[in-house]
DNA sequence: CGCGGGGTTGAAAGGCCTCAAAACGTGTGG
DNA sequence: CCACACGTTTTGAGGCCTTTCAACCCCGCG
């Protein structure tokens, strides 16, 4: 589980390490304004919630499974998926601190929500979530206008998805995740890429192998560099211009 | 608790010409459960909304535009399409009676709104219509429940623009259209489609040409009829299947 | 009647996928 | 500490599906 001691040097995937470790303990999410837990709300929510840690690999809830609860991730990065009867699989999105899942209140979940790393999330009862947002227009209106600019992203992603090649789907892949996770790593050259090529595959409708070969061409390029677990961006100018912004 | 079904069944015989113009003079909507007009704020909406009529092909909004209203789809078929640079199009949706557009709030409009029939919007000033969600929870809930299964939609799709043949894609396509239009036409054989090639394959992530191709092939297979403007489904099981439901 | 937009059809090219094998990294057990 | 196994990544060769480019057809309309 998480190591709570900030001496101890964390594994390189914890770099997300002391800030959000910090915050966590409250189930406050620093990255982004949301704050599930800011204002009024926050004895009420306390009430209702319940963090849950999961490891790497571990999956919070599957596709299909009925769905009862609202989560809101407090760290790590989780990879939200769908999958085909044939085993063909669409990631559709890959969540960050502060993200909220499973507010669709359909009766099952439309994906599987699976730990990328070590995670923690902050499980809400859902019934008990919609009563407090009725109660709470403001925290509503918060939740409503983070998942609003969630649709709008999904859509970005469709355009990404039918109609870039697979060149400009990495390289708007990288780009996109270094905004994603600048909150908390600020926007340095590195990327962190904790999912398999697999997994980068299935979120960019490409195959595990089109993905390594596209990257080995924008490494030759000079363009990244592959690194252990991730890469580093040499010239953002360059990448930005393939993934046409 | 959030409204867990905002698709509603609808009588079958509706028209779009009487009973839905009927609707429309007071703005609102006879297709789907949520009636922006409905309950206590009927009024007040009345107050801050105003029908346009737009002519096919006329623009409602344009990507990239200022932002300042919420839109509501009284009758008519919209597409929301987001382009590149180069000319590449992506259709992100095809609106329907009942849908909005524009609650993402953000300052520039993220897709473009085109009529594919004669369309009539109701139009709503966006800060007062922010305003009224606040003021009525009620409203707010609906509006958000509809918003969520927006967003699973959009997931639907990205797994078909990722994972997905061009003729499971154009399959899909037909049975969602006719299930999109049941309210209004009932689940029909017939399925119209007011948009051309180039639309549908903007939609599907696919050139005019191979839709085109696809669908003559199924035509072959009699699976499906191309008529004017429209098609037939001969064999909803075989369609289904392909489709990969 | 000619024009133009939309649709269909054909041939060729190309980008991405499939299948396969080898390289690499990491954790386990001898 | 090394050997080995296993999962991931890289690299290669060949093939297929979709695209590209082009021609032609159909139909409504000025």
């Amino acid at each position: 589980m998480l190591d709570m001691n900030p001496h101890v040097p964390l594994p390189r995937q914890m770099d997300l390490g002391d800030e959000l470790e910090r915050h966590a303990r409250c189930g406050r999410c620093p990255v982004r304004d949301f704050s599930i837990c800011a204002a009024q709300a926050e004895n009420e929510l306390s009430d209702i919630s319940r963090q849950i840690m999961f490891q790497t690999k571990a999956t919070a809830f599957e596709e299909g499974a009925r769905a009862d609860a609202v989560w809101n991730v407090v760290s790590g990065a989780v990879l939200l998926s769908k999958l085909l009867q044939d085993g063909r699989r669409q990631v559709v999105g890959i969540a960050a601190p502060g993200d909220l899942l499973g507010l669709a209140m359909q009766a099952t979940n439309s994906f599987t929500a699976t730990a990328l790393t070590p995670v923690t999330l902050c499980r809400f009862d859902r019934a008990r979530f919609a009563e407090l947002l009725d109660r709470t227009p403001r925290l509503m209106r918060r939740v409503f206008a983070r998942y609003a600019s969630e649709l709008a992203q999904a859509q970005d992603h469709m355009l990404l998805l039918g109609r870039r090649s697979a060149e400009e789907k990495v390289a708007a892949f990288l780009l996109g995740q270094r905004a994603r996770w600048a909150p908390l790593h600020g926007l340095s050259a590195r990327v962190d890429l904790p999912m398999t090529r697999q997994d980068i595959g299935d979120y960019l409708g490409l195959t595990l192998e089109t993905v390594s070969r596209t990257m080995t061409k924008l490494a030759q390029r000079k363009i990244i560099a592959v690194i252990p677990d991730g890469v580093r961006i040499l010239d953002v100018d360059k990448l930005s211009s393939i993934a046409c912004l």
